[in-house]
DNA sequence: CCCTCTGGTTCATTATTGTCAACAGTAGTT
DNA sequence: AACTACTGTTGACAATAATGAACCAGAGGG
């Protein structure tokens, strides 16, 4: 993990909706990173158009390259534009806030988001980066993603988001082996403290799970009842992203969820 | 230019629309990088989720992280969707097709598109980067971007796209004179043959250019009165968008604006 | 006026990187 | 089958590029 480029963009981690600008000195202190090293990064990267710098208060920001660069991935893999409309019915059906990622390296990245209309509801902070062991998606990923993916991320480090959080990758495989049971993952407060979630992951045209959709409770909400429904609805969203992406479903995977559909108590799709 | 992060970054400039993926072999080719090289540096941006690689042809593309990267920066600064509707409108107003861009690094990123709707038109490439001193773009937010910008790219390479690019560094600079003196940038056939340009420039809070929006004719079509038209068109689309992502004209620029309306033949905004 | 932040720069040391070669796998041809 | 030509991938060594402490200059604050 000590190349050069990695460290560089490692820098980009640190940007989110609620701190879209940052200062050098500040990048410098949360990477662990040297100033001087930090500042000629930035300077190569606002040559390539990945951050900008603004000239009156010197701050750092994401650039436009990266607009140019999301519009050819969609135009060639529309993903997020196919994603939203689902997202948003899966939000209404349930009640609770819906969201969906994909596999990005190391973790997951969140490309969609819908909340809640609820009052009391899990919001979430858009373009943060999921770990693949405490989340409801990163467990439903793993079940049905390649022997390699689940193999580096029980090797790697597993940090103890919450007092929750499995960091024993026996029992954390265990859990994935559930998801890979049942066909959807299932996680209480292992990320985030009183956020139940559940999640049912999407395929890739060769059958690999690349992504997961899930709807995300405040954990005391969370019924028997309001769980079937969950479980049936994000279900039924991640068949339809599935083959509205050009996906297909793995060997065995909709027997899978038909059992699971039927174990259910009750009123679901 | 020779830093390792620096041609990392290159990497991802050979993706596009036409060919959103790639092999190894096949862009260590057109890099002039070593193939060795090329696959490391892939691999440390497959880790952080710029790219990604198929696991059945092997071949790279574009990654899940940039979507999560471009969330962040529409949520905090929208610009994209702020555009769109305005350069929907521009092609509807003029017939021909529209497109904006920023500035990114050292070049122009495309950022918004919408296509005429008539047969014999300019098509454009999605997610291309555009060259400063080639295009109406270019000029236009020469003009009235920073001292330093158009500095750097006077001295620069200035290659020569057509046989009627500018080249000369002092012949391309009055260009951008002119520009600044009537408040948009023209080119004829400085990019790409038959490809005629009219641009005008939008501005962020401080008033600088940050980019442009353009229309592209065919060069053939053009006439007095259609130059008017565009004239008019580009330079209102500019003033909303300016407005419409917060931005604020630089002093005097209104005046130039109006001036230059004044001496159009007729029948614009 | 001093102290402490900020962003930016310099330069000798050292570790990372580029290079080149060989390796393994696949597809097409002979 | 053997040969070719092409992939993606991995290792080892020489050379280059990254590193980080110290240092500037400027902006606030007390």
């Amino acid at each position: 993990m000590s190349s050069t480029v990695a460290k560089a963009l490692t820098l980009l981690d640190h940007f989110s909706e609620n701190e879209p600008e940052l200062g050098l000195s500040d990048l410098a202190r949360r990477s662990g990173i040297d100033k001087a090293t930090v500042h000629r990064m930035l300077s190569v990267m606002a040559d390539a158009g990945l951050v900008e710098q603004r000239h009156d208060t010197k701050l750092y920001r994401l650039g436009a390259g990266i607009l140019r660069l999301a519009r050819i991935r969609e135009k060639a893999f529309p993903f997020a534009t196919v994603l939203q409309p689902e997202l948003d019915l899966l939000a209404q059906e349930t009640g609770e806030t819906a969201h969906a990622s994909l596999i990005s390296g190391r973790a997951l990245a969140t490309v969609g988001i819908c909340e809640s209309s609820k009052a009391n509801r899990v919001s979430l902070v858009v373009g943060e980066v999921l770990p693949f062991h405490a989340t409801a998606s990163g467990i439903a990923t793993l079940a049905f993603g390649t022997e390699e993916l689940s193999a580096r991320v029980l090797a790697g480090p597993l940090d103890g988001k919450t007092s929750f959080t499995l960091t024993d990758p026996g029992r954390l495989n265990a859990l994935i082996e559930t998801a890979r049971q049942t066909g959807f993952g299932e996680t209480d407060q292992t990320n985030e403290i009183d956020v139940y979630g559940i999640a049912a992951p999407y395929f890739d045209k060769t059958g690999l799970a690349c992504g997961a959709v899930a709807v995300a409770t405040p954990s005391h909400r969370m019924t028997e009842a309001l769980r079937g429904k969950i479980v049936g609805a994000v279900l039924r969203a991640a068949q339809v992203i599935t083959s509205g992406t050009g996906g297909k479903q793995p060997a065995g995977y909709p027997e899978t969820v038909r059992k699971t559909l039927s174990s259910l108590p009750e009123g679901s799709a």
